[in-house]
DNA sequence: GATGAATGAGGGTTCATTCAT
DNA sequence: GATGAATGAACCCTCATTCAT
């Protein structure tokens, strides 16, 4: 693997682990096995390589999403797929999350240039969109529904609760993460998600 | 006000505006128009200072909760209660946010040793229960739902969409904080939260 | 016991355990279950608290030589005794050891002003020098032995070896402060200064 | 020079006038015409420096002592030269002194772990044990002197004296640094070591 | 592409001491 | 005699970044 693609790997294990604040420009180059130095070179300061990483894992995350071939799908059963999908990809990967909360602890400061990150996105919402008129056609779902809310209810559904795993397992008194709990949320979501869209 | 009183509350804004990593101990001294040297006084760290901030929050949210009320209400209108409560709260107190935020980085390491937090949920917990027992008795609400994951779908739905503000506001391209943005993910939470309650 | 005595007593422990820069007046009240400020309601500062402790350290040692009774005895004998009861006194009070070494490690900078010690010594001399000019007179020590250079030659004999316990196991790879090498040594020196006094 | 030897040189010095806790990193740089950060860079700490410096303090005796050739000569002659060389060691190295006494407050801490050290002390031993039993065969030494003992005193006998210098003088009288005190101190432990020894 | 050495600013924390009561 | 609150200076250490090769 190239250094290049090292040190971004790194980058996004240690940015996650530490927020950007907390991240250290020296346990990411060791952890690359690389050199301080290279950071640098091939980008030019820590935010920049912290936007890297950001741009990489939209990246990511959308790229899964496109594999899930909504469009030709019966729309209860696109929608189902798309929450489970959500539910799983954050599970697998709680670094995702953390990332975000940095950017937006941020105000989204690097994020604001991006132009990828918006082009990336048209995409998912035109699906969903499709996704939505269909099942209202079908009389399947309720009228006027906005597919951005939608999409935010899904993903905010699986966030809060992993993101905030910690706090909340302490509050509740439960582990939040024991296989039962995991399973219990999953299918609590796709209700959730599913009755709310029923006319 | 006490200077103790005056540290935890400029420790609030900092902590909520650069995180446990990115804040500034100097910073929190002279906002407070304190000395520096006062924070290790009354609190014996910075770390200890973040959490007696994190109880403060937390006290605040469940105690503004307690006086809403709900155990004497009609269930349906118990529930659209809490779940604008919670949408106002978090719009009205993004620092709760960055807070949790914050501490579930680092893994609720600090929350971990606090037993004032447990004590302080369990009864929103029971309130929560109750309210879904009557709802169900009287066939208002669909059976099998647990007052826990209830709560933090009601939560989630609007933690999410504030925390990542910023990011989501980026990807999809609005702006969400106008006040029609506003307005319109109140109704649509409420909306999703009672028609996933159907039964 | 008054809080003046607690005090010195909580310093001189402090001050034997960390020597003079390492000393934290916090610890020191504290363990004097006093308050800091009554450190300086009764010494007027650290440094002269540090004077006050090794003016009572010397005090106790010259008591207890004095109470040998070394006037009357055989020469050799008084010698014995003293040589004996230094090297007791140094095991019994390593803290008195470490006071030293804080006082030279500055030079004799709070020592330098104290007539009280000097006034408290020359006693010690005035004796020393009188039973080794009765043990010349009866041809036991040989002649042209200085009382003060002798003094300093059996204190140095316990002193650096005690003094200098942890470096000495370690380099040796021995344990000096083993009980059988601690009598070992009790013999050894007796054996040396003796002999080194013969004529 | 290296940096990181006026670092360690700067350092030595630093540590023998005011001790470890005493010692201050930032003049230790400023000595050494480094950066404060080079400190860390080189050692890991303050106390792995002072470590260093220790290390490299008994490595220069131990090798100057190892140039004074004692394995070929008289014993009584060897004896004598280890005492003289001892002495005059310890007076124009006073800084070797402050060391030991920083390290034995505190308790060894740092050497314990250093195995060098040890190594570095077993040829002594050595040599010194077979001018011992030389000097028993050719009887001129007394039985049952052990080495270490022996050593102990020959480095006492000076320690003593020129560590506590400024107690000593002030409690005495005298200055015992004058140059008639040191030459009469020299030639008062050579008697004393050699009469010690005879048979 | 890669590296070891260097830097200045500032990080959290602790110090001896004093104020006001 | 005694106390809790306050202070400013300075402590050790670490940061992201750059220089020179």
């Amino acid at each position: 693997m190239s250094t290049r693609q090292k040190i971004l790997d790194a980058a996004l294990e240690e940015f996650a682990r530490y927020g950007l604040s907390g991240a250290r420009v020296e346990r990411i180059a060791s952890r690359a096995n690389a050199n301080k130095r290279m950071i640098y070179y091939y980008f030019r300061s820590k935010e920049d390589l912290f936007l890297a990483v950001l741009e990489a894992s939209y990246a990511d995350i959308r790229s899964a999403e496109r594999s899930l071939d909504l469009e030709h799908r019966d729309p209860r059963e696109a929608v189902k797929r798309l929450v489970e999908f959500t539910w799983q990809y954050y599970l697998e990967h709680p670094e995702f999350m953390t990332l975000l909360n940095s950017e937006n602890l941020h105000k989204g400061r690097h994020v604001r240039n991006s132009s990828r990150l918006r082009e990336m996105h048209s995409p998912l919402v035109g699906t969903l969109r499709a996704i939505l008129r269909r099942g209202e056609k079908q009389g399947l779902f309720r009228r006027g529904v906005d597919p951005v809310q939608l999409y935010i209810s899904i993903a905010g559904e699986g966030y809060f609760y992993l993101s905030n795993r910690y706090t909340l397992s302490r509050i509740f008194d439960r582990d939040l993460m024991a296989p039962r709990a995991l399973s219990g949320r999953a299918r609590h979501i796709s209700h959730m998600i599913l009755n709310a869209l029923r006319t």
